[in-house]
DNA sequence: ACGAGGATGCTCT
DNA sequence: GAGCATCCTCGTG
């Protein structure tokens, strides 16, 4: 299997997150677990994207960085790990794209596991069914313990990573509206395998 | 099967 | 003080 190098994040935003739907996550634990599973859900946030946490943080006339919380993250190196906390209780990994200064990232919904699966549930509540584990961006996180230590780190290199299969199966990718958001909501920023057990429950704001 | 409501903390206004 | 790139539990049918 091959890394995904910073090459491969440091261009448009879209294309970043289309291509990283069929390419593996990969976690070699702290503890030795070896966790990974086929990411099969995506989302990409742009600096133009008002639903982007990046949006409106450039000065209008000099085109500097005016900000200095976490958010500034985004315009990072590519390959960057963005981790935040939402609703107080989930973390949600991205990895940031675009050259270096420009605002972007790809937001990891879910993945269906492929190694570790046993590790996974343990850190999972109880009641929850095997693809409960890992068909959400909350629910993923917390399947392979990535929190705010993950935030910052180069994910083109171990412990955490992005891998290629060395099969070439490519993955019919379809596409949608993003989920749970308010603004950008007309954007279909979101990419998935259609029909795949493992993505996300939660339903696109274009749809009912 | 599905929908409502609550948990919980950080960021920005 | 509001809003938030979510998830779980507990109602009802």
């Amino acid at each position: 299997m091959d890394i995904l190098s910073s090459d491969f994040f440091e261009r448009p935003t879209l294309k970043v997150a289309q291509q990283l739907i069929g390419t593996q996550l990969v976690y070699e634990h702290p503890s030795g677990e070896r966790i990974a599973g086929r990411i099969v859900e995506t989302e990409a946030y742009t600096q133009d994207d008002p639903a982007c946490h990046g949006w409106g943080l450039l000065d209008s006339e000099t085109g500097e960085l005016n900000h200095d919380g976490r958010a500034a993250d985004l315009f990072g190196a590519p390959g960057t790990a963005y981790v935040y906390l939402i609703y107080g209780m989930y973390w949600l990994l991205n990895v940031v794209t675009e050259p270096e200064g420009v605002g972007g990232a790809v937001l990891i919904r879910a993945v269906e596991p492929l190694q570790g699966a046993e590790h996974m549930a343990e850190r999972r509540p109880v009641s929850s069914g095997h693809v409960n584990l890992t068909n959400g961006p909350g629910k993923l996180t917390q399947a392979f313990d990535i929190d705010e230590q993950v935030h910052g780190t180069d994910l083109t290199t171990p412990p955490l990573y992005f891998a290629a299969p060395s099969d070439e199966h490519t993955y019919e990718v379809a596409t949608s509206s993003r989920i749970g958001i308010t603004k950008g909501v007309e954007r279909p920023w979101r990419f998935f395998i259609e029909d795949h057990p493992y993505v996300s429950p939660g339903v696109p704001s274009d749809r009912r």
